[in-house]
DNA sequence: GGGCTGCCTTGATCCGCGTCAATTTCTCAG
DNA sequence: CTGAGAAATTGACGCGGATCAAGGCAGCCC
C-alpha cells in the first residue's frame, strides 16, 4: 500500500503544487512572481502511518505545511524517555523555526496516518522571504500564532489536576475545530495524547471513563465525541 | 524615590534613546533612515518596582525592550490563581504578539525591581517592518528564539519531579547567563520562580534547602548562587 | 526601638496520580 | 476467519507534593 502511495507521488503535476501552495494561509495571496521562483523548491510528499518525516538534530533544510492527514512532533530528552510535543493538522505548519535556527529539527515528526505535505527548502524560502515583505508578514504572524499556542499548552501543563487538563485540552479542541457542529474527534493514539498532556495513559484512561459517566463525551470507534462543552467547561479551570 | 525617577526619565535625550536602539537585537545594525524614522515613536520609560507596566487584555498598542532591571509575566487564568509565566531580563523583548494578534496583551507585566524600558509604538513598529526587510528577519529571528524559549519552558513543565525541575531551570539559567564564571544568581521573590515551575513555595524551599545541603548551591543575601553546576546536571532529567 | 506585615522556612497530614500487574479489546497479517 | 501482539482498560498500592498550620526573619511605618 505504501507503494501505491509512492506512486500517485509522480501523477501530481507543478500545477496541482502551486494550487496547494495558494490554498496555504502561509503563501496565499502572494504575487505570481514570488510564487513562481519558490515552485522549483517545493515537492508535494507522501507519507505513509507511522513513517518518520524527520528526526531530532538532522540538520533541517526544510520547512513542511501539512495539507492531509495528520502528525505528532515527539520530543527525546535527557533520558530515555519521549514525550509528544504537538499534534499536527491540516493547514498547520512543522519545522518553522529552522529557518533561524542552526540546531537542527528540533523534534521528531512522525506521521499518525497517510498524509500528505508541501516540503520547501528552507534556504530558498529564506530567500523569498528577505526579498518579500508580504511573505515575511505572513511568516511572522503564523510565528505569532505559534506561540500563542505554546502559552495555551504551557498553562495546560502547569494546571495541576488531570482533570482540569483534559477538560481544558478537549474545550480547546471543541473550540478550535468545530464552530459547525457539537462534535469534535481526536485521532491520535491515546498515549499519545496522554504524553501531550503529561499524564500517564491510565491516569487518561479514568479521566475519560469519568467523563463518560457525567455525560460529557462518549467513544465512537475510537474517537471522542463531545457531547456537553459546557459541562466541560465547568471542569476547566 | 518613585518622583525622582520620573524625573531623570525626563534628562534623558533623543541621541541617548537612538543609542540604546541601536545596542539592542532587535534594532541593531539597522539603517539610520530606518531608525530615523521609527525614532519619533519610541520612548524610553521608568517603571518603579512593583508597578504594572500594562494588563492583560488591554488593547495592546505597544511593544517594549526591557532596558535595566527586571520583570515578571504574570496570567490569570479563568479561576483566581495566577501565574507567573515568564521573566523578563535586560535585553529582552516584551509584548512582541501585540503586533499580529488583535487580543491585546496575553498577560500583564509587573516590575520586580526599578526597570528601564523603551516603548515602541505597535503601529508604526508594522510599517517599518514590512518596508524594511532586515527588521523583518530580526524580528522572526527574535520569535524563533522565542519559540524554541518556550518549548524549553514546556519540557520544563512536563518534567514530573520537583527536584528535577529546579535543577533543569538553574541549569538552564547557568548555560544561559555566564559564560564568565560559576556564578549564577536571581532575582525575583520565591513564591514567583515556584509560579514559574509550578510548584508550591513549600516544595521550591525544600528543594533549595536540599540541594544546598548537598552543596549544590548556597544562599547569598537572597540570590541563588550555583557552586556545583555538575552536579546539578546529574539532577536535572 | 517596637510592633507590624509579608515572606520564607519547617513540620505534619492527606490525597491524587504514577507505577505495577492482570484482563479485555483492538488491529492487522496470514 | 483466526491467532498473535499491541494498545486500552481496570484494580491495588505507595509515594511525592499540595495543603494546612505554626514559627522565624527581614523590612517598614509610626
Amino acid at each position: 500500500m505504501n507503494a501505491n502511495i509512492e506512486g500517485i507521488a509522480h501523477l501530481e503535476s507543478t500545477t496541482d503544487v502551486r494550487a496547494l501552495l495558494d490554498a496555504t494561509a502561509l503563501f496565499g495571496g502572494l504575487d505570481d512572481a514570488v510564487l513562481t521562483r519558490l515552485l522549483p523548491h517545493v515537492s508535494l510528499r507522501w507519507l505513509g502511518a507511522k513513517k518518520t518525516l524527520y528526526n531530532q538534530g538532522q540538520p533541517g533544510s526544510s520547512v513542511f505545511v501539512l495539507i492531509e492527514g495528520s502528525m505528532k512532533l515527539v520530543r527525546r530528552t535527557g533520558g530515555a524517555r519521549e514525550h509528544v510535543v504537538r499534534l499536527i493538522r491540516p493547514g498547520e505548519v512543522l519545522a518553522e523555526t529552522v529557518l533561524f535556527s542552526s540546531n537542527g529539527y528540533p523534534a521528531t515528526a512522525v506521521a499518525l496516518e497517510n498524509s500528505r505535505l508541501l516540503e520547501v527548502d528552507a534556504r530558498q524560502f529564506a530567500v523569498s522571504l528577505r526579498e518579500n515583505p508580504l511573505l515575511a508578514w505572513n511568516v511572522m504572524e503564523r510565528l505569532g500564532k505559534r506561540i500563542e499556542e505554546l502559552q495555551a499548552q504551557t498553562e495546560l501543563l502547569a494546571t495541576h489536576t488531570a482533570e482540569q487538563k483534559v477538560a481544558a485540552y478537549l474545550v480547546h479542541r471543541y473550540r478550535a475545530l468545530s464552530p459547525s457542529d457539537a462534535v469534535v474527534t481526536r485521532s491520535c493514539r491515546r498515549s499519545d495524547l496522554a504524553s501531550l498532556l503529561a499524564l500517564a495513559p491510565e491516569t487518561l484512561c479514568r479521566v475519560i471513563t469519568e467523563f463518560k459517566r457525567r455525560g460529557w463525551i462518549r467513544s465512537e470507534s475510537g474517537r471522542i465525541v463531545i457531547t456537553d462543552p459546557k459541562g466541560l467547561s465547568g471542569a476547566a479551570p
